[in-house]
DNA sequence: TTGACGTGACGAACGAATTCGCTACATTGT
DNA sequence: ACAATGTAGCGAATTCGTTCGTCACGTCAA
């Protein structure tokens, strides 16, 4: 037997959004230069993933045009989001707080970034005295 | 062709690391038991996983005793680190900060959490003024 | 129009991850 | 000692992710 589908975007799905997310909808074409970039696939691959995320329902595309026009249809927050909450489910036993201070103490935040952070802190703990 | 070999440990295997990180050192029937509770895959899954493992350097084991007794040979804080490392790289765009925020706002922090939070940004700048 | 070139659709192939069945061996209770 | 039971080791099967070759079709300039 093999293993369950996984909800997640797999490492390739999640370059390809990365490239629509910030382009906001490209051609097939125009991915494919993105991705070329990252590793040495050819066109064929990248139109292939992009049907496959058609069918994952994790693009969508323009077919009114030519060329055909891709857009991601999962948005880039609620992916973080839920990547994040696997991450800390299934790496840090629950708990946020842990992954927060490793986060933090790994050294690459920097002081304005902290200020930041601090910010957020005093704001949520304004909502819950 | 296929993906390339991940450097960090899968899904099944992340489990089994888990246990072994919580209590320490465990058989395999040990690990079998932990493992069934959340799937519901035989024994023979469960030993064949830890062999897996084994190649990989995941886990090491004592075979001078009966039965054999497992440990992971990967520390958690480690694992951890490396995991969200690459969760900032690939789905956060290298931001920490942006990860932190979002892990924030998940409203899943207390506000003794928060404390703690705001404590550790208290040190971290402490260090860098 | 027609040849050159880009676009799109499949299906095939491969490795990695996961699962289990079956077999051999060790341990234990009677 | 020996049957019952648990432990360990393989190989094989299955699914998923990823990659590419190849073919069909549209577009466009000469």
């Amino acid at each position: 037997m093999a293993r369950s589908v996984s909800t997640q975007p797999t490492e390739v799905e999640l370059q390809i959004l990365r490239i629509l997310w910030q382009s906001g909808g490209s051609t097939a074409r125009e991915v494919h230069n993105g991705l070329a970039e990252l590793k040495g696939t050819t066109y064929s691959t990248t139109v292939k993933m992009l049907s496959v995320m058609l069918d994952k329902g994790l693009v969508r595309r323009d077919e009114s045009v030519s060329p055909q026009r891709y857009r991601a249809a999962v948005s880039q927050k609620i992916t973080q989001k839920k990547m994040l909450g696997d991450l800390i489910e299934k790496v840090y036993d629950g708990s946020a707080l842990s992954l927060v201070l490793q986060a933090l103490s790994s050294g690459k935040t920097s002081s304005e970034e902290l200020a930041e952070v601090r910010r957020m802190v005093d704001e949520l703990e304004g909502k819950t005295p």
